[in-house]
DNA sequence: TCTCATGCCGATACACTGTATTGCTCGTAT
DNA sequence: ATACGAGCAATACAGTGTATCGGCATGAGA
């Protein structure tokens, strides 16, 4: 029995953990969207069978969980400046890059309580920034309107993306022009309020409208912080 | 030949229209929420077969967004107050309250351009209660941050909400006492502000969440508005 | 009134999903 | 050397969205 006559020994399974199987699955969520992600071709990216995952999670849902927490490191600042303020913009323009950069990350967004790692240390950031500039609650009341803020800017600005590329049309053009079925609505006169807007409102770039939509939230959050510390 | 004997004549197909469609379907995700919204259980809820619902929607998406379109019209008020302010906040609250009647709702918010005429419809209440306050530009932005706002906060809610009752906790209880694996968290020493907000933050109902956030974001609003008229 | 055409409906089919169960195989400990 | 135990692959199942197709019933035209 020589070499040549044994085969070889069977091929250990590749080592996995956790890590492995978020990477993969966030890659095949940039790839093609949440949708892409589906157990058996997570599992394949790994060459593994898809059962074997369910030892490292118990449920795709977790999966999903895994994946948020896996971005939210992306947020955190290297360093927070001293300012508050400029941490909380900091916070959300870097959520809303991490969403531009993983799409997906819309579909998620508020879907689910954070209590990974890296979104307990998002949280622990964004309350930090605030904190002894007034009393608990109205601090949390100031995070939670924030992050609320930021949440439903991100989704509506990712949903307009992909309609955009669904349609190949920008949302301007896609308005005024071709967008049959808005402008015959738009005709009817039923909605002059909503007809001026799409006609005469000048269209400003996805990153200036969250942005500014932000401030004035930062600025309200602001005005109520600095009346009594605490 | 008795007419014992012969069958009945084969009972015509039930008659369908979207409405009634979208009717089936809101009432299986109100009872089990959009996971229980299957093509085959619309469509045997209206005695008809899955492929039957292909001839008034073209895909599944499709009949979320009539399903979203519709519920837009519970939030329409019957009247407008003459205060734009008052107007944005009746309308937040009443998506919120569509929401907490219909959960999914909160799954969807945000994630696709609304262009139903109910959608349309609340768009253009919108609009028209900011309408001549200032420039149109101006108004745009004020009603896309008041939205992405309750979108935002809508959204949190509900995901807390379900958390809880997939707990059997309250939040409150959950975090102090029970939820273990916050608690060892927090134990690490890494999260202080977070911390300090779980265990001496005295929480507040969702609603006054809900209420003070938003009073906030619309005192932000008010005050850019008031600047240039039309 | 008979015939033909047409549109719509149901059945079937396909590829794919998440996950429960089962039995085997291999590394480790006795 | 043997027993054990963990973890993996294979199989299986119930369900999903949707394309395709064959037939039938209904309407129009003669």
């Amino acid at each position: 029995m020589t070499v040549w006559d044994r085969p070889e020994p069977p091929t250990r399974p590749v080592p996995l953990d956790r890590e492995r199987i978020v990477a993969a699955a966030i890659a095949l969520a940039d790839e093609g969207g949440l949708e892409a992600v589906s157990v058996r071709k997570v599992a394949a990216r790994l060459d593994a069978g898809p059962m074997r995952l369910y030892g490292y999670i118990s449920t795709k849902e977790e999966l999903f969980d895994l994946m948020v927490d896996e971005v939210q490191a992306e947020i955190l600042p290297e360093e927070q400046p001293g300012d508050g303020r400029e941490a909380l913009r900091i916070l959300a323009h870097r959520t809303r890059q991490a969403a531009l950069r993983h799409e997906w990350l819309a579909d998620l967004l508020g879907g689910r309580p954070v209590l990974g790692p890296n979104g307990l240390a998002v949280a622990e950031a964004t309350l930090a920034a605030l904190d002894g500039l007034a009393d608990i609650d109205t601090v949390m009341r100031a995070v939670e309107t924030v992050s609320a803020y930021s949440t439903g800017a991100i989704r509506r600005e990712i949903a307009n993306l992909r309609a955009e590329r669904a349609t190949g049309l920008s949302k301007h053009d896609w308005q005024r022009a071709s967008g049959p079925h808005l402008t015959r609505m738009l005709a009817t006169g039923r909605f002059p309020a909503l007809t001026k807007a799409v006609y005469d409102g000048t269209d400003v770039d996805a990153e200036t409208s969250f942005a500014t939509g932000l401030d004035w939230v930062l600025d309200a959050v602001a005005a109520k912080l600095t009346r009594p510390p605490t």
